[in-house]
DNA sequence: ACGAATTTTAAACATAGGTTCAAAAAATAA
DNA sequence: TTATTTTTTGAACCTATGTTTAAAATTCGT
C-alpha cells in the first residue's frame, strides 16, 4: 500500500545521503552546499528540503547510515569462531575495505563535532564507542587466549585505528595499490606489534 | 631602521596566524571566519587585511609555520648519531608532543586541499614529502643495519604517520595521560611492530 | 482518463561572511 | 609640538548559500 511510497521516499533519502556523502568528502561540512548534493542527483536543492529538515539533519543522518554498516561488519567478525589473530585480522580488512569502498561516507565521520545538537553528538559518539569497544574485545580476547603480549589495551586500539582511519588521507582509487593490497600488508604489520614471539 | 617596524609587523603577523590556528582546530576551514580570529586578538576583521592578503593566503601561511617547525625538529633526530631504534623512537616522540603541544596548528594543516592556489598547494605537498622521506630515511637505515626487519618501507611510513596524526582526533589536554606518557607507549608498541626479533 | 496526493521546481528571501575603502586614530620622526 | 607615516576602524558592498513557499509537474489509485 503505502510502504509502497514509503520505500520510494526511503530509496531517494538514501541517494540523497550517498550523494551528500561524496560532497563531503572533499568539501568538509561548511564547504558543502546543498546546491551541490542535489545537483549530482539532478535536483533542485529546494526538493532537499522535501526529504530533509536541513543541512544539519541530512549530515546527521550520513552518520548513522555508515555507523550501521560499520557496527554490522565488526560484530560479524567479533562472533565468529576464529581465533584472535584471525579476528584481529579480518576487523582490520574489513576496516580497510570499508573506508575505501565507502570513502565519502568514512570522511563525513571525521569531525562531527560542530553544527550538531546535544542529542545527535551524543548519539553518533556513542555508536562510535561501541564500534571500538568490538575492537578492545578482539584484542582482550587475544591477551587472555595468551596469544597477544600483555598490552595496553585502549592505547593499541588507538594505534591500529588511527592508523586505518588515516588512509583515507591519502588513499587514491586509481593508485597503484589494490585496498585489498593495503589491508593485507596493514594487517601483517599491525599483527606484529601484539602477537607474541 | 625600518627593521623595527619590520619586526613588530612580523610579529604581529605571528599573532595572527596562531589564532588563526586555534579557531581552524575547532571550526575546520570553512567554518573558521575572519571575524572569530580578529576578535581573539581584540581586532577587527578589516585589520587582518593589512597583514594578509585574503584569508586563503592566511590559512596558506599558517602551513608554512608549522611545517618549518616540524622539518626542523625531524632534520636534528635524523642527523644525530644515534642507532636507527633511538631516532625512530625520538621521531615518533617528537612528533607526537609537537602534534599535542601545538595542536591547534596541527590540526590546520589536515586538509589543505581547498582554496589553495597550485603553487600554495604545490608548496605545502612538498614540504610535506619532505617531512615524510625523513621517516624513511630512519627506517631505511634501520633495514640496512639489520636491526629491522625486511619491510616495505612506506607502509610501515604510513602505518606510523597515521597512527600519530591520528592522536589529534582524540587527544584532550585535561585528559588522564599526559602526552609524554602517549608518546613513551606509542614509541614502545610501533618499534615492535619494525625491531628484528 | 480524472482527480487527489505526492513530488519538484524556480524564484524570492534572509543572512552570514569575505572584502574594500575612506576616514580616524595611533605611532613615529623632525 | 607638528607633520608624516603606519595602523585600525567601522561601515558599506557583494556574493554565496541555507531556507521558504506558492505554483507547476508528476504520480497514482480508481
Amino acid at each position: 500500500m503505502s510502504s509502497f511510497r514509503a520505500q520510494k521516499m526511503a530509496k531517494k533519502k538514501q541517494e540523497i545521503l550517498r550523494s551528500a556523502a561524496a560532497v563531503l568528502v572533499e568539501k568538509g561540512y561548511q564547504g558543502t552546499t546543498m546546491e551541490e548534493i542535489s545537483a549530482k542527483l539532478l535536483m533542485t536543492k529546494g526538493s532537499m528540503y522535501y526529504y530533509f529538515k536541513n543541512k544539519d539533519d541530512l549530515l546527521y543522518q550520513c552518520h548513522l547510515m555508515i555507523m550501521e554498516i560499520c557496527l554490522d561488519g565488526i560484530e560479524k567478525v567479533v562472533d565468529s569462531d576464529c581465533n584472535p589473530i584471525e579476528k584481529l585480522k579480518r576487523a582490520i580488512k574489513e576496516h580497510i575495505l570499508l573506508a575505501t569502498s565507502e570513502k565519502a561516507m568514512f570522511m563525513a565521520l571525521a569531525k562531527p563535532n560542530h553544527n550538531f545538537s546535544k542529542e545527535q553528538l551524543q548519539e553518533v559518539l556513542e555508536l562510535r564507542k561501541s564500534y571500538s569497544h568490538y575492537f578492545d574485545r578482539i584484542i582482550n580476547e587475544g591477551i587472555d587466549k595468551q596469544v597477544f603480549d600483555r598490552l595496553d589495551i585502549k592505547m593499541v586500539r588507538l594505534i591500529i585505528l588511527g592508523a586505518l582511519n588515516w588512509i583515507q588521507e591519502w588513499y587514491d582509487q586509481s593508485g597503484p595499490q589494490t585496498a585489498e593490497e593495503i589491508a593485507e600488508v596493514y594487517a601483517d604489520y599491525l599483527l606484529k606489534m601484539v602477537v607474541k614471539e
